[in-house]
DNA sequence: GAGTGGTCTAGACCACTCC
DNA sequence: GAGTGGTCTAGACCACTCT
């Protein structure tokens, strides 16, 4: 077979490499089927364990997808822009359209709001500005894109600011919750986003249905009032293979 | 796709998840060593790759470093500061520091810098307006903190614009290349970041020394001069779990 | 029904660290 | 040298898809 470059480089490695440059050749197109497991041990003469570690390099580098009873498929990526500085200028929100909706090109679509009272747990209640364990409102929501789950997203506010307003409902309005503590009086002037990326928790994964080596974006924004009062802190969990996150930055 | 949880979890994976569920509580901090495959072996009772299939779980979630010849050790993250905002205002490099030494709280430090005139790939042509194939300059570099390589750097110049500047050359001088910028009397006024997240390719993981199981941040950043020119493009890839991005975003 | 991947067992030899 | 994880073999039964 081919010469290997390294003595010590292992058969499932060099497998996998065969494998990964033949993709990258495009000798496999996104959708497509890779040779599978029965198909390696033919070619290389390996046991099937060592056949399963080839794919699982690919597969845990997110290059392809593996479906049981089918194959490999080589996975393809279509990127979901999100502009965070339109998304988050007062002349989107202020005009009845929803933060989301913004994103989602007029398809908004969220599913399993659930909003509810709780005790500030610890890391919130320090960036709110409230002691651990007052009160604070909670909303999560699943953000679907064409059907498919890609963003978790909770938020926080101080509960005593937003008691009585649309917020604590499941559909807060016209222009979202910004638009809502506009009415309050109490208008968003600034955000903070803090950007991390990370591999899912087995929950998230579940809820995201992210396929095995598919990382994800975690996001903490914070809103905060021209005063610099915090005003809502949003945690976000994104798909990190369907998200491009845009940032525009002034010198 | 959706998990057949109503009847039975792989026994790997009810492994994985009681040590997950152990590191979770604090039984095992950061640093420490969880029971190894040999344990695992006596307490369930499995085979050594039920065992290994468990203890990958956690390592590719990210949750462990795995040594050979010694075991499996919860991982400790402590995350590098990345304030865009801060980093790239004309008040921090206009005085003579560079975007990475402000990084580093003044500890800058960077290896393996090359330079040179290449045909500019499709991709950065598109961005930088040069036609494909058109010279632009290439100025490569591997950050470090605390000796250790955390990102990687590449950045493009339309050739024309910086001919004979310090930009050629591997010590860009007193606040970095966007001095430069402005000294030829093109000082960028904006900037555009691109992030996304995925799982390093071999190399990445290499260069960065990257454990299994670590996702990469790949940004593209644009600098475009006040009429809108693009003057640079900067492709990064950052330790994901080694950066905390931070922006800050206007009304 | 044939083929695929998912899980699991019970061995083996090796390279590495130092519990 | 004992213990650890890295790689590999050669089987097995199962659940799932339909290549």
């Amino acid at each position: 077979m081919p010469e290997p470059k390294s003595r010590k480089t292992p058969e499932y490695r060099r497998i996998a490499n065969d494998l990964r440059a033949a993709i990258d050749r495009g000798e496999y197109q996104p959708g497509q089927r890779i040779p599978g497991e029965n198909d390696l041990i033919r070619k290389y003469e390996v046991s099937r364990n060592t056949a399963r570690d080839a794919l699982a390099v690919l597969r845990h580098e997110g290059l392809t997808d593996t479906r049981r009873g089918a194959g490999n498929f080589v996975r393809q990526f279509k990127l979901i822009p999100r502009p965070a500085n339109e998304r988050l200028s007062r002349s989107n929100w202020g005009e009845g359209r929803s933060i989301w909706s913004a994103d989602m090109q007029g398809r908004p679509s969220s599913e399993d709001v659930t909003i509810g009272e709780i005790k500030a747990p610890e890391r919130i209640a320090g960036i709110l500005g409230v002691p651990v364990g007052g009160r604070v409102l909670r909303r999560s929501r699943v953000h679907l894109s064409e059907g498919r789950p890609v963003q978790l997203s909770t938020s926080y506010f101080p509960a005593s600011l937003v008691a009585g307003s649309p917020i604590t409902q499941p559909d807060s309005g016209p222009g979202g919750v910004y638009a809502r503590l506009l009415d309050l009086g109490h208008p968003p002037a600034r955000f903070r986003e803090e950007v991390r990326a990370r591999m899912p928790l087995g929950e998230e994964a579940k809820a995201l249905k992210l396929a095995a080596g598919v990382p994800v974006v975690h996001i903490v924004r914070t809103a905060f009032e021209e005063d610099g009062t915090p005003l809502e802190v949003n945690e976000m969990v994104l798909d990190g293979n369907s998200y491009l996150l845009q940032y525009d930055i002034d010198a």
